[in-house]
DNA sequence: GCGACAG
DNA sequence: ATCTTGTCGC
């Protein structure tokens, strides 16, 4: 039962992305992001949200910190959400920041010395249609350097799953590697990533909010055991183990 | 009508 | 997001 949201929303959601879209520091604002071993980066965090499956409504908002470049869990925070924006490609973010925002509030609030440096979002940052997806929107508003890390592509801009872009993915040689996701205009805005060795398929880094692009790619495969880096992954297994625990069974 | 559609 | 076991391969 979808009721198309209205139209005026949605002009209102695209003003408020224009607006906050100003706001987004595409450049290296920290220290640690000069260095070449990121020397300075102690604690990285990721943030996520998983659904009980009858249920788009009811979730629960994951934060986790890790430390670095060990990857231990230092923090975890699962909270209990009711959403209340439906989700459309474009406008993730209404649904879920406002959720994250608050995970990342209560913990600067409780154990503010355990605030990450850099946060990983799973989605997109300036890869987006009016290059603002859900890493920006977290980035600006907390004022926190955010990484969106997306597991697929969202055809925008120019950038589609061409034979071209498959092309380029099978290039794609070992863990590391990267090639740009260019604009019609011209513009990087973000870059395919094999993440590790083992995955062929790649994941979609694009720049969230004080950090460049370079640094990104080059943070998100120093955080990857896998395909998703350690911070999304611990946040989405962790918030999904809440679930189970305390909502067995929930639906059939 | 058909294809797209981050999570 | 979620639906889901086994299975092929190293």
């Amino acid at each position: 039962m979808f009721v198309p949201p209205g139209e005026d929303l949605v002009n209102q959601w695209e003003s408020e992305q224009a607006r906050l879209r100003l706001q987004v520091m595409e450049e290296d604002t920290e220290d640690w992001q000069r260095s070449p071993d990121f020397s300075g980066l102690e604690r990285v965090g990721g943030v996520d949200l998983s659904f009980i499956k009858g249920d788009d409504v009811n979730a629960c908002a994951q934060l986790v910190v890790l430390s670095y470049p060990d990857m231990e869990v230092l923090y975890e925070d699962s909270q209990m959400v009711t959403l209340t924006a439906p989700y459309i490609a474009g406008f993730l973010a209404f649904r879920e920041t406002p959720f994250l925002l608050e995970a990342l509030q209560r913990l600067e609030r409780n154990q503010p010395k355990l605030l990450p440096q850099v946060v990983f979002v799973d989605g997109n940052g300036l890869f987006h249609y009016r290059e603002f997806g859900l890493a920006c929107h977290l980035g600006v508003l907390s004022g926190m350097p955010c990484v969106g890390v997306a597991k697929n592509l969202l055809q925008v801009q120019g950038v589609n799953k061409s034979e071209e872009h498959q092309l380029q993915i099978s290039a794609l040689q070992k863990g590391g590697d990267s090639f740009p996701l260019t604009a019609a205009s011209g513009k990087v805005l973000g870059k395919a990533l094999r993440s590790s060795d083992k995955s062929s398929k790649p994941v979609y880094v694009s720049v969230g909010h004080k950090i460049s692009v370079d640094t990104a790619v080059r943070l998100t495969h120093s955080c990857c055991h896998y395909r998703v880096p350690e911070p999304i992954r611990q946040a989405d297994y962790r918030s999904r183990e809440y679930l189970r625990i305390h909502f067995p069974g929930a639906d059939t």
